[in-house]
DNA sequence: CTCGAAAACGCAACCGAGTTACAAAAGATT
DNA sequence: AATCTTTTGTAACTCGGTTGCGTTTTCGAG
């Protein structure tokens, strides 16, 4: 199925991609907010209307990279091995994303993720706009949930489960963005960021109840 | 400090009253996207950069109003009874809340309220506002969770509790406000409210750990 | 009461994101 | 090559938000 062979498809590929890609070069030399989308649109020597037929907003040409992203708390509650916890897939796909310095942990010095880390949570309307792939997140991860039937078929705990554990890892991974564009090195972070992630995961297991119940 | 006398400032208050009343008005009768911050202006005779003067944005407009709910969460922890815990105040507070059928827990059939949720949550803009303002609600938590030294001075425990508090809050109140949307009467509602909430919260202390771990 | 400074306002022009209508061009089809 | 469809460019438009500037209004001091 992807193979379209048409030269029409490709040209569209190679459209979109010169597009995305010279934006996010264009915001990262010179800001979001001072590149217009006639400048972007420009430099690819398209239309403005073009533009956004590939892209719905200005925004989406920076964002629609993490779109990728999406659903993998759910997949691999859905593909975790038969005698795993959600919760212990989770933590351990968590604990080996951090080891594999995956961007999607915050924990990653690679200069051009780093930069790109930094476009997305320093400008304001990027960083609303990540919110809502976080919701998408969280819902395909209730329905995982549900589908284990844990919950002995409680649709809502489900619902707030998942907004509990999706909530904890972007405050994981916002820390460790936070300490790597404080200057520290990865490998540096690596034994603090599994630290905090086992304090996380203990709290998401064991509740909160604990410590301030 | 209430009591600034001047003429000016009694005008400005009045101006600012009606730029929010006339907008949620407008807002209201025919939504959000087909009322222009222009015809706000005009129906209360005032120039647009006036209008900008008074809103920072056409979303203020509407969302200034639950300004006035910020920081509750972290009041309520501050504020409790010396022999309570954190949680335990939280819990009770938002069952009180919603014994009083009190906006912000969603479950309120008051036509007008009713019609002001309807018009924040089928909003997109306006929705993805409010995420700001429970975002600086959480931040509040977090220092008041912190401060009552429950987590052994761990701030980034603080910040991870208080993150998954305002989150079940916020997804309580979406059910309530469904329902009620859904054309349950909010007496009705009531011990669902109750039941749902006792989920949320013992959830929230005893852990996911107990159901998906 | 008067006068001058400061605050608030209106006006008009402007910018940038996003849309629309229509006509022209380019790929696909026979 | 002729035709049909998809994609594109042009130009004009709407709307949110800003800016510069001149005018009015309020305040406060003499």
């Amino acid at each position: 199925m992807t193979e379209e062979t048409g030269l029409r498809e490709r040209k569209k590929q190679r459209t979109r991609q010169a597009l995305s890609e010279t934006a996010i070069e264009l915001f990262l030399a010179r800001g979001f907010d001072q590149v217009s989308v006639a400048d972007v649109a420009a430099a690819v020597e398209v239309s403005k209307p073009t533009l956004f037929r590939y892209f719905p907003s200005k925004e989406d040409l920076v964002l629609h990279r993490i779109a990728d992203h999406q659903g993998e708390a759910a997949r691999v509650v859905r593909e975790r091995a038969v005698e795993a916890s959600p919760l212990a897939a989770l933590r351990a796909h968590f604990h080996a994303r951090l080891d594999a310095y995956d961007p999607v942990t915050g924990l990653c010095d690679n200069p051009a993720v780093l930069a790109f880390h930094d476009l997305v949570f320093t400008t304001p309307s990027l960083l609303a706009r990540t919110v809502r792939y976080s919701e998408r997140d969280e819902e395909l991860l209730a329905a995982a949930l549900y589908e284990t039937g844990g919950d002995g078929g409680d649709e809502f705990m489900a619902r707030l489960a998942a907004a509990q554990i999706v909530t904890v890892q972007v405050r994981l991974a916002r820390g460790n963005w936070c300490r790597i564009n404080g200057g520290v090195r990865a490998a540096e972070a690596l034994p603090r960021a599994h630290a905090e992630a086992d304090v996380a995961f203990d709290l998401l297991g064991g509740g909160v109840g604990a410590v301030y119940g």
